[in-house]
Parts: structure tokens; C-alpha cells; sequence
DNA sequence: GCAATAGTGTCTATTAGACAATATGGG
DNA sequence: CCCATATTGTCTAATAGACACTATTGC
């Protein structure tokens, strides 16, 4: 068995995030294996050393499994580790976050055999296996403590989007709403540097036409 | 061997800061045993599952070690990961950082076969073992950001201290000089919720005293 | 014109930084 | 009194929030 003596058992979980509509949203999955199996968790495996090169990579070997898209951004949480928290005895699960653009919330699907559903992270609505409710809630606050005061969830987005859907997906982060004014002045000073206007192009609509971004090259959290 | 194909090599790494004088500075270990012996490193150790109740406990053990004081201060940095950052295998080192009082600097001391130094964590002056220099300095910048937003750096001071000793801390972790009188302004928010005057102490000295303050009991960064 | 959304401008209360002024001890 | 440090006050520029205003489309 695994987490007897010497090592430990070490998998990786990840709280994938999206947008649908304008709602923040986290993936879970129905488990297939045992333990916990027919309880609702966030996607995660066991780490393969054989196949991994280290554990950002192994979360995204088991996110793959899910997701028909290379996730773009994927990012660490912390680990929780101890004797109790997975039946298979002394355990380390290493969280990650990531996010996934909300018009490749399609690429995302379980196989025959399971069932996947997206939740809102604030109310999942049903306990989640092992110990994932405390996962979300630490993946969540980091990821509302990033927004906070270095990132924007540039991420979340299309490759075009207009200042609209930006301020939208903020307050899907945050649960706050925005003053629109005071977004964009704030935004004018990242203007070039992580997103550019796309010239000419605007969103079609049935009122006034809407500037296209786009973010640009390189562009980092 | 260890970390061969199923089961990672799994250690804990602790970057414990504290105050010498005004300075900040970091604990490294010259490494007793192999590998990388004789390098200095951050201290940490492997995880004994059947010793330790969780990664936190194991790095409070590795660093009982070293440190005959209960160190009141450890949260967690991230994890690092792969094949080839211990030459014993595949190995997951997940790394804390502790703070000092820096009236227990003197609490620390290497066994008869070790040296301890402290360095400042900016300019080591030395290359670390493994991958200890990004981790000290991803240790660093984490407590650099912490600090920013809702931290002070309390633990490094002793029971009683005056808001200068505060500032000169602030200082310290930062690097950046800060206005006295803006540094106490923000204090004075803080004031009875996470320290509080102590009424009627006051530091001696060749001038004139400075109101002594204390940690509140339950306090939290 | 009207509704709805995009985008800009303005006013004001708050805040942060710079720096001056005052207070209190030891010599 | 002088010096060094503690502590408080003041001025000002920058900022954030609230909200009003203008612009542009489809109908």
C-alpha cells in the first residue's frame, strides 16, 4: 500500500476556473476509483515520476485528461499533507490553479464513464471527497488576493475582448461590483504593456460597437 | 534508493529570518552529509511520515534542530519539484519560512560537527546547495509581499518594542527607507487590534524614552 | 426619437509623501 | 544650552469613488 512508512502518497489537484457568462465558475468531477468514489472532487492524480517532469507538469498530465485545450496559465496553491486526510494513509496533495478561457469552456468534458459539472466556487453545493473543500476555498483566495493588487484575469477571456467583458470578469472574481469609470482609468496604465487596442475591430452588437483588445505577447500575471 | 520510480524523495526546507540589529538576515547550514556535503544550504530534512503529523510538523521538527526556541511563526512557501534538483531522484522539497525574535538570535547554534551562519538574504555570498538560492529567493519575496499588504513583521521583534524598532523592521524586510511620520499614521489604524501600548513603559536610553508596545494575545499577520 | 450600451469628464473626500515643528530625555 | 531621538502637525499632490455627461449603434 501506499503511504505506509518511509514515503508518502503525492498527488496533485487542480481548481480550474472559468467564466460562464459572467459567473466564476470551478470544475469538479464525479470520482470513478475508489476512495470516495461517486463523491464530487476536483480533477487530480497521482504523481508518476516516471512520467512527470515535476508536479506543475503532473497537474497538467491529469487536467489533460479533461480539458481538449493546453491550459494557458497554471498556477501553485500550497500543499496539504498529513495521515488522515486520504484513506490510503500519509498523504501530500499539491494544489494548483488554473484558468481556462470562458470560450473554451466547451473543451472540457468527462469521459463516458464520469461526470463533470462546473459550480460556483463560493457555493459548491454538495461536500466535495477528501479534504477539497478547504483546496477551494484556499484556491479561491489566492486567486481573489492575485487579482487584488498584480493581476488581471486576462486569462479568462477570448483572445478578443472588449474593456466590458475585462470589468465583467473582475467582478466574477472579486464579487464586487466596479465602477466603470474608475476601471478604466486604472486600466489606461496597463494599456500596452499586458493588452493592446486591436485597430478597428469592434464587437458587433445591437448598440454602440465596442472596442476589440487583445492581450499581448509575453504578457505575464 | 529513494527517489526512484514510484515515490518521490520528499524534504521540508525552512528559510528562517530574523533581525541582526537593523538587518535582515536568513539562517544557512554548512550540510553535514551527503549529498552536496560541505555546501551550505537552507535547513530542512526528509519527511518521517511515521514521526510527523504533517509537512508543517516536519519542518518544526528539522527545525528544532538547530533552534532551541519555539519558533512562534511558520507558513508555507510552495513546493519545488523534478528529477534533477537532488541528485538522490526524483524529490519534492516544500518549503517554509519561520521568523525570529531577534532577541533569540542567540537560541540558534550548530551541533559540534556544523556551522550556522546568517546572511543576508539579498547577497548570500555564497551559492547554496540544491536549488536553496531560488528557494531563498522565493521565500524572500514572499515575505516581501506579505508585508506589503496585511502583515507586520511583529514576530521578529522581542516582547516589548517601541514603533521605531517596528519601522527599523519594516525597513529591514523591505529594504526601502520609510517617513516616520506616514509609517505611524498607518499604525495608529492597527493600534489595540494587533499591539498595544504598554502604559507607562518606556525604553531607556541616552535620549529621550520611546513608549514601549506589545503583541496582543491572539494575534495574527 | 428611444433604449441600451460604450466611453469620458468632473467633483470631492481620502490618502500618502514630504517635511516642519514640538517634546523630552542626557550631558 | 546642545544634541539626539520621539512624537505630532501641516501642507500638498495623487488617488479612488460616485455620478453625471456625451457618443454611437439598432430599432
Amino acid at each position: 500500500m501506499a503511504g505506509d512508512k518511509l514515503f508518502p502518497f503525492v498527488t496533485t489537484d487542480v481548481a480550474l476556473f472559468t467564466l460562464d457568462g459572467d459567473a466564476l465558475r470551478v470544475l469538479v468531477v464525479k470520482r470513478t476509483n475508489e476512495p470516495e468514489r461517486g463523491r464530487w472532487a476536483l480533477p487530480g492524480g497521482a504523481l508518476k515520476p516516471s512520467l512527470d517532469e515535476d508536479l506543475a507538469a503532473s497537474a497538467r498530465r491529469v487536467l489533460a485528461e479533461k480539458v481538449r485545450f493546453d491550459i494557458p496559465y497554471l498556477e501553485q496553491v500550497c500543499a496539504f499533507s498529513g495521515r488522515d486526510r486520504d484513506s490510503r494513509g500519509w498523504s501530500i496533495s499539491v494544489l494548483f490553479y488554473a484558468l481556462l478561457p470562458k470560450d473554451r469552456i466547451d473543451a472540457v468534458a468527462g469521459h463516458k464513464t464520469e461526470a463533470i459539472e462546473w459550480v460556483d466556487p463560493d457555493r459548491p453545493g454538495r461536500e466535495l471527497a477528501f479534504d477539497h473543500d478547504r483546496q477551494l476555498a484556499e484556491a479561491l483566495a489566492q486567486l481573489r488576493a492575485k487579482i487584488e493588487h498584480d493581476a488581471l484575469p486576462l486569462h479568462l477571456l477570448p483572445d478578443r475582448f472588449t474593456l466590458t467583458e475585462l470589468q465583467r470578469a473582475c467582478e466574477a472574481i472579486t464579487g464586487e461590483a466596479l465602477d466603470k469609470s474608475a476601471f478604466r482609468r486604472r486600466l489606461k496604465l496597463r494599456e500596452g504593456k499586458e493588452f493592446v487596442e486591436v485597430p478597428g475591430e469592434f464587437a458587433e452588437g445591437a448598440h454602440r460597437p465596442a472596442q476589440y483588445y487583445r492581450r499581448t505577447r509575453g504578457f505575464r500575471f
